[in-house]
DNA sequence: GGCGGAATTGATACAAAGTATCATCAGGTG
DNA sequence: CACCTGATGATACTTTGTATCAATTCCGCC
C-alpha cells in the first residue's frame, strides 16, 4: 500500500522500516543498537514533529522511567552522527531524518504557526552554498539552512476566515 | 585613511559611524537611544567577533555593574529588530551587522577553529532560498544560513607545520 | 545459554542560556 | 524642569546542555 505523499515531500517511513535502517547503520559501523536508541527513534517517528530533548525525555518516561537528560543528549548525538536524526538549531529541537539515503545536504522549512517542518533537498540551493564556501576560502563541514515562515495551509487559514 | 579590507569582505565600521547609524535608525522609528544600547554596540564592535549574551554581560560590567541578563537580552532583541545586530543560532551568540544598508539577506560563514565569522550577502544563494520557499508554498519571514568549516587561514595552518 | 569487557547508561550535580514579573529609573517632549 | 512612557534593575525561575563516575548492558565468543 502506497503512503500518501503531499507535494512530493518525502513520506514518513513506518516504524519497522526506520528501525531496520537504524540496525543496518549500526551494524555497518560496528556500533551498538540499544533499547534507548530504538526508543528515541520510535518516539520521534510517533511525534511526527520536532521535539526538544526534554520533550523527548518526557515521552520516554512511561517506558523507561530512568532515562536522564544526559543520556538523551548522548543518544541524540549518536543518532545525528549516524545521520538518522537532525537538529533544528533555531528551535533547539530534534527531528527524524526523512531521507534514508546516505549523506545529504538538507534545508529545513519551518512553519511558525503550526510547527510543521519540511526537510528539503534542493540541489541548486546546496550548490550555491558550496560555491559561497569556495569563494570565501572555507572548507565547509556543516551547512545549516533553516527557513521560517507560514506554510501553505496556515497562510490560507490566516487569510481565510474574514 | 582607508581601512584594510580582506578579500573584499565588508570592513568594520568605526565606532562613531556605528553609533551614528544607530542614532539615525532610532530617530527614524521614534525609538530611544539609551546608554545600554550604545554600550552593547560599542562592545560588540570592540570584540570584533560573536559574543554570547553572557560574555557581553561580563564586558559591560566594568562600565555598568548593574546590567542583568534580562536587560541584555532585551537590548539585543531591540538591536536585532533594528537590523544592527544578528544572532548566530548555531553558536547561541550575537554579532554586529556588517552591512549598514537597509534589510538584507545574509549568510554566515563560521570558522570552527578561530571563530571568525564572515557575513556574506550572496545573491544567488538568497535567490535559491526564495525559490525553495515558493516551491513549497511557504511565505518566508526568516532565512537562517550558517555554514561552518575551516577558514582559509586555519586551513593552511592545519596543513602547514609538518 | 553464559562470560567478559568495552560501550552505554544512570545518578547526581552543575553550568549556560533565556524568560517572567514588578518595581524603579531615565530619555525625550513640551 | 516636570511629566509620562518606555527602558532598565532586581529577583526568581525555566529550559537547555554538560561533567563525572559508578553501575549496567549489549554483543561476540565460547
Ligand atoms: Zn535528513
Ligand atoms: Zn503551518
Ligand atoms: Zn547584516
Ligand atoms: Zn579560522
Amino acid at each position: 500500500m502506497m503512503r500518501k505523499s503531499i507535494k512530493g515531500r518525502a513520506a514518513p517511513e513506518d516504524l519497522p522500516a526506520a528501525l531496520h535502517r537504524l540496525e543496518t547503520l549500526c551494524r555497518e559501523r560496528g556500533q551498538r543498537l540499544t533499547r534507548q536508541r530504538r526508543a528515541v527513534v520510535r518516539q520521534l517517528l510517533a511525534a511526527d514533529r520536532a521535539l526538544s530533548a526534554y520533550e523527548l525525555l518526557e515521552r520516554l518516561r512511561p517506558e523507561d522511567g530512568r532515562a536522564t537528560a544526559a543520556s538523551i543528549y548522548r543518544t541524540l548525538d549518536f543518532l545525528m552522527e549516524l545521520g538518522v536524526v537532525h537538529r533544528l538549531e533555531s528551535k533547539r529541537s530534534f527531528i527524524l531524518c526523512r531521507h534514508p539515503q546516505a549523506p545529504h545536504r538538507v534545508q529545513f522549512l519551518i512553519c511558525r504557526s503550526c510547527g510543521e517542518v519540511i526537510e528539503a533537498e534542493d540541489a541548486r540551493l546546496a550548490a550555491a552554498t558550496e560555491r559561497l564556501g569556495d569563494r570565501l576560502g572555507f572548507a565547509l563541514d556543516q551547512r545549516i539552512v533553516e527557513l521560517t515562515g507560514l506554510c501553505g495551509r496556515c497562510r490560507t487559514r490566516e487569510a481565510g476566515p474574514s
